[in-house]
DNA sequence: TAACAATGTGTAACCGATTACACGTTTATA
DNA sequence: TATAAACGTGTAATCGGTTACACATTGTTA
């Protein structure tokens, strides 16, 4: 790899003279401009980020961090934050946090180390004011944090129910997601605020994480707990998945025998028969925001919101009763 | 954050001494150790990795080039290799790189910029002579490529051709990946192995990608143009899926009417009713071996293989009838 | 035309680590 | 006891950029 000072003796001027040449700023004569980029070009020179990002603490870097890329939900966030970073000039240094180990805190003294810009994070308890880099929290965000990109749950736990309230309730089963996801408590917050107006029957069935082992065994639970269930108001697609896998499996049809709503729009929804209503969250552009926001942050541009709150869609599909 | 110097100031000796504490080589007295340690803990010391990384030509980091997160294989695949990297100290900077766009080359010069110390691949053409810092190709690996970690596919569709075999096959179609997917065409191979030398009548259908997308479209289109079929060898879980999905739209039934089976074995595999009876790839194994093996060239520890070979087995579930 | 601003360029300090080298002290060996 | 080897430490160069500062030249304004 080329450095400045072959291309500074290539073009015949001081390193000075490259270095603003390159970066557009400073004066430099329109004679030495062309020099320079003669130069850069001859010798395939790129800019050596590390002595950049050393002088000016700051690198051109975004740390990341994610409670579960196996949860589906998460590779389209990250793809939303890729893809603005990208367009940027960032780069994303990734980090899978599980949720509650004091990884997070590790990672976090690494991005410092590494000079990141600023962190993006959907795992709790990462921001401390031990680390001086702006952070912008997603999906799982708490009251306290200064700057959030999240989806409107409360909204998306409305939606859910209405669909059900639409479609002749009957007994319902309400899936509550983990006490510890905000996300989760404002999904049930919105859904009851629907249901509990009316005399419609619901129960609430508790769920302590939102992986695919809990989902599966949630669902024979459920089965073997609750005789007679007439609709299932999920809070998240997984676990509805699980409801009505074993819904089938247990010969009963959905959705007239069962109604099923989920959360998330996980791309598989659209992949099973009957194809999965649930609240979609915009988990690209949620991403895509977030790293928008975080790089203005970092650029210190004046930013017009702090929180951005990102509205649901009820996606509708086969596992609802008709209206 | 605190510097060497102010550890050094801290602790009464000079930088050197700090670094060579630090770094446990060179001599340092037992004193000096201590005052060293005691100074780094007072102060919260933590060493610039950009300063090292600048000196070293090398950084703690390695970078990573997926085609598309948002297919689940993937952040398996992702999840093993932060696992391994993060256990031998080393971050990922991450990168999503549509296959055949240009953005792979951007990718590994900015990589080159930020002075990584390797790259692990899974997008064809990534690799050039230009850049200097060794590289390992995963997953999808052609013949020229010098490190690779990936499943032996071959064996893959012959385990998925005779677990078909094994059941009264009937009329076979056979789903063949896209072509410019070197692993692809080991599974079409190894399932033509077992299929040729009996008289079974197959026929097969290619498609172009392995978005969702186009899997929902084959399914229409194969229904439409193949009346009549028994068994689906699918090269890809989302087909199969696609396909399980039609055909239950369609009042089929699965496994009496049409048996299916796929490869991948997602996690959704499991969530589908009935379940999806499979080909594993170790994904996540492949992730961290790849990994592993990455960190030990960059080490320049003497590589025991060059090319890393997974099995991957039949994951039997209900989508397959009983022998 | 004198005074001052704007333009253009180079030298050297700086960012925060590592390490070559020089030098002094202690220990081992002949 | 002379001499080499091992030990311990500090100074300064280095990695590859950015930029403060000094200085020269040109243009503008009173």
């Amino acid at each position: 790899m080329a450095t400045i000072k072959e291309v500074a003796k290539y073009a015949g001027v001081s390193v000075a003279t490259v270095s603003r040449a390159l970066n557009k700023n400073g004066y430099v004569s329109e004679e030495a401009q062309k020099k320079v980029e003669n130069a850069i070009k001859a010798l395939e020179y790129y800019p050596n980020e590390v002595a950049r990002s050393l002088y000016q603490k700051k690198s051109k870097m975004i740390g990341l961090l994610l409670p579960d890329i196996s949860n589906p939900y998460f590779p389209l966030l990250m793809k939303g934050i890729e893809e603005n970073a990208r367009e940027n000039g960032y780069s994303v240094i990734f980090g899978n946090v599980e949720e509650g180990s004091e990884l997070g805190q590790d990672y976090m003294t690494l991005f410092g180390q590494q000079n990141v810009a600023g962190v993006l994070s959907a795992v709790e308890g990462t921001w401390s004011q031990k680390h001086a880099m702006p952070i912008v929290m997603l999906d799982r965000v708490l009251e306290e944090d200064d700057y959030a990109v999240y989806t409107n749950d409360i909204k998306g736990g409305i939606l859910a129910a209405q669909a059900i309230m639409d479609r002749e309730p009957g007994k319902v089963l309400i899936i509550a997601g983990p006490k510890s996801v905000p996300g989760s408590i404002d999904r049930l917050i919105g859904m009851l605020s629907v249901l509990n107006p009316t005399d419609v029957e619901y129960e609430i069935y508790q769920t302590q994480s939102f992986t695919i082992d809990e989902a599966e065994e949630a669902a024979q639970n459920i089965f073997r707990k609750y005789k007679k269930v007439d609709s299932v108001l999920a809070s998240n697609d997984l676990f509805a998945l699980a409801i009505m896998k074993e819904a089938q499996k247990r010969g009963l049809r959905i959705p007239q025998d069962i109604q099923v709503i989920g959360y998330d729009d996980i791309p598989f929804s659209r992949l099973v028969y009957p194809g999965l209503t649930t609240i979609s969250q915009p988990a690209f552009k949620l991403g895509y925001e977030a790293s928008d926001l975080l790089i203005r942050l970092i650029g210190k541009n004046k930013i017009d919101k702090k929180r951005i709150k990102l509205d649901p869609d009820l996606i509708i599909r086969g596992s609802l009763r008709d209206k």
